[in-house]
DNA sequence: CCATACTTGACTATTTTAGTCGGGTTTATA
DNA sequence: TATAAACCCGACTAAAATAGTCAAGTATGG
């Protein structure tokens, strides 16, 4: 089991841009310089970031992104769903036969991994990007 | 962010355990049979679960695993630390000059994911066999 | 002594991840 | 109005992880 870059750079970057100006948008260039990310793949992340309006989009010179809520309004579990970063447990698939029919053990599995997914996102949704900003703020 | 059918399965095959007797041994064979992973596979989990003292190997004909401790007493963390089965985060690596250093945003992930760790590890070490078997034994 | 079952390690196909690359379109500003 | 900064989009690819398979053992009960 584990996390995926992807996510992980979509957290920083909306980190990044949540530091800045949310008035002014923030280019991927200049993320890309701060967080060491390369410009190609935060295009791809910011796609889908704006496709599930995390973000809005200014094209031209001196545009950038912007975030469509307050940092407060978007949650971990927002951007994760945005960019398909889901917890995502194994399916018994065909063998259904087998391991998962109604005599013997009826996929243990399925409750333990559902319980879990919820556990997880429950985690996510509690925690929004303003939360991640605070706490960085509180450099001394 | 994903979990893998070696961790399912090596559930599956100790629970499937934990149900019959656990002073005659189950064989491999049996557990191929009733929950439809491939011996060899189970093979490779079981000798990993063995290592880690989570059952007993028994040769020869009639031979067999047997658990090591009581259900109630193996949890579901003690099943994945053995088969490597953790939540990994992805590591800030030598980036660390850009992304990871002390000025900009200083790895608002690395906190994060090691919350998110303590939060599912906290959900597997409260899980034991015994608390998947008996739900299952409610059958009507 | 032989069939059953564990033991070990190497091998492989498939899928996922983590990007890159190339060719666009839009728009501020000089 | 040209140009460069910036977004937009889809195809491609190398590397890693996953999910197994395969082969050649060793131990032991009957």
């Amino acid at each position: 089991m584990k996390l995926t870059s992807k996510g992980r750079y979509a957290v920083m970057a909306l980190v990044d841009i949540a530091k800045f100006d949310n008035i002014n948008p923030v280019s991927l260039r200049d993320i890309s310089l701060r967080q060491g990310i390369s410009v190609d793949f935060l295009e791809q992340i910011f796609s889908k970031l704006k496709k599930n309006e995390i973000v809005k989009s200014i094209r031209g010179t001196q545009g950038g992104y912007i975030l469509s809520k307050k940092p407060s309004e978007i949650k971990l579990n927002n951007i994760f769903d945005a960019i398909d970063e889901k917890v995502k447990t194994v399916q018994c698939k065909k063998e259904s036969k087998k391991s998962c029919n109604g005599k013997s053990s009826k996929c243990v599995t399925h409750d333990l991994w559902n319980e879990l997914e919820t556990h997880i996102n429950s985690f996510f949704e509690h925690k929004s990007l303003e939360d991640l900003v605070s706490k960085k703020e509180s450099r001394i």
